[in-house]
DNA sequence: GTCACCCCTGGGAGCGCTCTCATAACAAGC
DNA sequence: GCTTGTTATGAGAGCGCTCCCAGGGGTGAC
């Protein structure tokens, strides 16, 4: 009889122990197969005196099944994993894996080659989310990976999307302005081959349109930085403008900054709101009027839905609501 | 011959491509022994034009040496992964990971019960980067696993630790407060378990010490909703205070809203400094006052370190430095 | 008693890889 | 020539587990 060289339990020591075989063993641990009441106690025991555990390696290599969730985000360099956006839906992802003992990993898609083959070949993987997904992300899911995936944004055929509904956020934040008195709306959009930054877009196009009002689009990154920016160009382009809506509040913030330092009053001669609410939107001064952002439901569900293999609505919009705060 | 049933190439296709063996195949793909320029030539050629990829879960179910890395964040709920100092730490880590072609999973562990051997004794892991080190978390490293475990904040007994002098950070700021006139000078720190809160309070206690200012302490815990309410109870207790200083900047946020609140000018009336230098800090009213974090490096660092397994000092701590804005 | 049915059990193959070891091939030293 | 050494190679074992399948033993119907 051979002694395990490293301390380890083994599902032999196990079965050793508890008087039965490896197979019996196996089925009790992992629930898989038919075992008496009487071999059931003897095993639970064994695993729990032994301390032992069973190696995923060794597990996935056979079975076929992975053990890990990857949270793949997409974009041009692994600076996205900055995002305060993606950072929330990590803290989420990491917390309903937990919840499922499966373990988060954290990966960088390259938006012009999104490899999904890469990651979902190997066994180690049991499921994929995708974060700021694009179209050329879901078409390098391999169709036979279909089940595996879930997607947080846009979604199509066979991977279901979980998504906040930002455009129904944006409108609300915009009939708010609107309602305010606010005629001269700008807004700083994010890049545009970005799917989330579509249907806020809409919404304020549509909104200003059916309004009568100009259009006054200026794009940036999702990133305070080029808030600062791009609301320097609205000022310098259409000097009259009397409301900033930036596409996150990360962008309403450096809105913010430079209004700030153009010595405009806000909400005074101008209004400024964001999207998203986060933790510091009611920290900033003024405290920042956004739209709510249920990252982590939306996370929850897509984790779950992919882990549980039960049937899923093709796409789930999570509604938005806005909230009033002092800067619109 | 049998086919592969999954349509993925296996190490036996690439070496039946290549006219090697096995072993020659393994041993040019893994770089473990010798082999000469020709069969190398050929076993590369063959896995070009198979895309071959190893199986991890083979590999490391036979190497015991295991292809991620573990971010073990210590805290007494889940919600630490919340925490935008994690996040940084996170986003980091991830991108040094896949500069080895590791993954990077993340893991919160419980801090009365940090069981860290069931993560290294999973042959899938190959190191772990511990963040809020604890004592107990480093009690809580078997001895024989001393060479995989590196820690971001305190170290001890063979974990090496990379940390900020936040010591040194805290001086500097509180210096500046001192020097720019301040006296009554109160400090909102995080929760006194953790040790990354203990070097900068004790930096506050010497300095006032020295200084002959009076210890105007109160626990907060690193949130900006308890800066907001420790800043409320510093007003309360002590209404002649003339700065707060905040453990990280998220509490300095909290300070500066309960002061803005309160109808309190800042700088004029109170000064509020901070410590991490988030995005955030130069963009709230007024931009924060602070001493820098270099989280990233930091990270890096450990990361590389625990990866290499080259020699590394005991003990690493990066220069932290004031950045001067207008909250101080 | 015989047959057909369960439910349970253990033997054994094999997942894809690495690694040890024996052998082969060839060069250099005496 | 033989020994010694060095380098390249392949055969084969086996990592720890799951799963297929054959067999054992009970139960009930006839």
């Amino acid at each position: 009889m051979r002694t395990r060289p490293d301390g380890q339990a083994r599902l032999e020591d196990v079965a050793r122990v508890a008087g039965v075989s490896r197979s019996t063993a196996s089925r009790v641990i992992s629930g898989s197969g038919p075992a008496s009441a009487a071999a059931r106690d003897r095993v639970r025991s064994a695993v729990q005196s032994l301390g032992y555990r069973p190696d995923q390696a060794a597990r996935s290599l056979v079975s076929r099944s992975g053990f890990r969730l990857v949270l793949g985000v997409v974009g041009t360099s692994p600076r996205v994993l900055d995002d305060p956006y993606v950072h929330r839906a990590v803290a989420a992802a990491a917390s309903a894996g937990t919840a499922y003992e499966v373990g988060v990993s954290l990966e960088w898609l390259p938006r012009h080659a999104p490899r999904l083959d890469r990651i979902l070949d190997d066994r180690t993987v049991r499921a994929v989310v995708l974060i700021n997904t694009t179209e050329a992300a879901l078409d390098a899911v391999p169709s036979t990976f279909r089940g595996r995936v879930a997607s947080i944004g846009i979604g199509a055929r066979g991977v279901p999307s979980f998504d906040v509904d930002n455009g129904g956020g944006a409108a609300a934040v915009l009939e708010h302005l609107y309602a305010t008195g606010r005629r001269r709306i700008a807004m700083v959009t994010g890049p545009l081959w970005m799917p989330c930054a579509r249907r806020p877009v809409e919404a304020y196009r549509n909104l200003m349109r059916s309004a009568g009002l100009p259009v006054r689009l200026v794009p940036g990154d999702f990133s305070a930085a080029t808030g600062r920016r791009a609301t320097r160009t609205v000022l310098d382009r259409w000097p009259d403008t009397d409301a900033v809506f930036g596409i996150n509040d990360a962008t309403a913030f450096g809105a913010l900054a430079t209004l700030r330092n153009a010595g405009y009053q806000v909400p005074g001669d101008v209004a400024v709101a964001g999207f998203d609410d986060i933790a510091y939107a009611e920290l900033s001064a003024p405290a920042l009027t956004t739209a709510t952002h249920p990252v982590e439901r939306i996370v929850t569900s897509a984790v779950g839905a992919v882990l549980e293999q039960s049937w899923v609505p093709p796409s789930t919009l999570f509604p938005s609501t806005l909230v009033r705060r002092d800067s619109a």
